[in-house]
RNA sequence: GCUGGGAUGGCGGAGUGGACAAUCGCUCGGGACUGUAAAUCCCGCGUCGCAAGACUACCUAGGUUCGAAUCCUAGUCCCAGCA
């Protein structure tokens, strides 16, 4: 790990670091008070639905997203890559060289592209730009594959124009990533790796589906990326992941990680736990250092224990097993607010666990 | 006391002679969720069995019928109205 730290504007971030997704601004039944509480460093926002759902005027009002959503810490804005694959899976709209085409809410046909996504993101004034890719598939034939990395590639050619544009308008420079694609072919990924090297890149992204068929991650590619990017890039794990996936990735150097899963696994009743007395006792190089927690079992529902000792969030400092399986159980929103809290406390427990072990080293 | 209505699985509540181990909802148990179309979705839930299947079941006891949760008789309990 060369780079020790991920600038924002409030300052260095200490890497690595796990930045949940607030897609929309906000990370859903949280503010952004509730998030700084949780010491969560930064979060993620998606251009895709901000270029939809909020006019350019009104985050020009604000001076980007930041200020919109009154969150002063990190800030990382996806392309909308993710995107162009669900629109794709829909089958509402097309993806040609140029960009894609969608529907909007009212139905108009929308052209974006690469130069639209890094303007835009340019205008959420986030520290770090992704450029737009095309997603392959999992289980995509290596020829779709490759049609796939090759206007990646080519979408990243004309990112880079349009940031180095971006950065003479408005003397800011924020990184820039790349993002890898090529699905489980290792010689693709390998081959769009540098491909992306050449471009010119502050990082890259391990990007596509890293899940393999038998549901395990696969750290195959995630290496593959790591060895052949330069050792002053920073690497980072799109959607990645679980705990555990977010520690191997970590050894092998990426630092930075965005996943919807601790805060939608929360609305879903599932809290992560560490298995531990205390935060002291936790120990990542464990195979099994943490499990599930579901709140709402019959079983706690008269437990006046918190749901952790190994956790010091709002959750587990101050209300019981019980009270929250009630708040679960009577659909109060507050539970879903008290359990995002508390996973996202654990993934920033996680990375301070990580940085512990990365640097004893 | 009289009159009418009713008693179905953990709960609510369908079914009103065969296709019923019993629609559906809830509860309960299990699973999924990875750059968020997701406070969502899937599975199970009489007993035994991995399963095919077997057995016991719709208040109780009789009865009618090839066949009853469904029809008849008696009983028990509950509810409503009237005394």
């Amino acid at each position: 790990m060369s780079q020790k730290f991920f600038r924002s504007k409030n300052g260095n971030i200490q890497l690595p670091v796990f930045f949940p997704d607030a897609t929309r601004a906000v990370l859903r039944t949280l503010d952004s008070v509730d998030i700084k509480n949780t010491k969560t460093p930064g979060v993620l926002v998606n251009t895709y639905h901000l270029y939809e759902e909020i006019g350019i005027k009104l985050i020009k009002k604000h001076g980007g997203i930041g200020n919109f959503m009154n969150w002063k810490e990190g800030l990382i804005s996806d392309s909308g890559g993710f995107q162009v694959m669900s629109i794709a899976k829909k089958g509402s709209g097309k993806i040609s060289d140029e960009g894609v085409i969608f529907k909007s809410e009212g139905g108009k046909k929308e052209l974006f592209t690469p130069e639209i996504s890094v303007s835009f993101q340019f205008l959420l004034n986030t520290d770090m730009v992704v450029v737009l890719d095309e997603f392959t598939e999992p289980g995509a034939s290596l020829e779709k594959a490759k049609e796939t990395v090759r206007r990646t590639i080519s979408w990243a050619k004309r990112s880079k124009k349009e940031y180095e544009k971006q950065v003479k308008l408005t003397g800011r420079k924020p990184y820039l990533l790349g993002v890898v694609q090529g699905g489980d072919y290792l010689d693709l990924r390998k081959e769009c790796t540098k491909a992306l090297v050449e471009i010119g890149f502050d990082g890259l992204g391990y990007g596509g589906w890293p899940i393999k068929d038998d549901k395990t991650f696969n750290y195959d590619v995630a290496r593959v990326i790591a060895e052949n990017s330069p050792s002053n890039y920073l690497l980072y794990g799109l959607g990645v992941g679980k705990p555990h996936e977010i520690v191997e990735c970590a050894r092998m150097g990426y630092t930075i990680f965005d996943c919807v899963l601790p805060t939608r696994d929360a609305r879903h009743k599932r809290l992560y736990v560490y298995n531990a007395k205390s935060i002291k006792d936790i120990d990542i190089k464990k195979k099994d250092f943490y499990s599930y927690y579901v709140p709402d079992k019959e079983k706690y529902a008269s437990q006046i224990d918190p749901v952790s000792s190994a956790c010091d969030c709002l959750l587990c400092s101050n209300y019981s097993r019980s009270y929250l399986a009630h708040l679960f159980k009577i659909k109060d929103a507050s539970a879903l607010r008290l359990a995002t809290i508390h996973n996202l406390r654990f993934y920033s427990i996680l990375m301070e666990k990580i940085r512990e072990e990365i640097f004893k080293e």
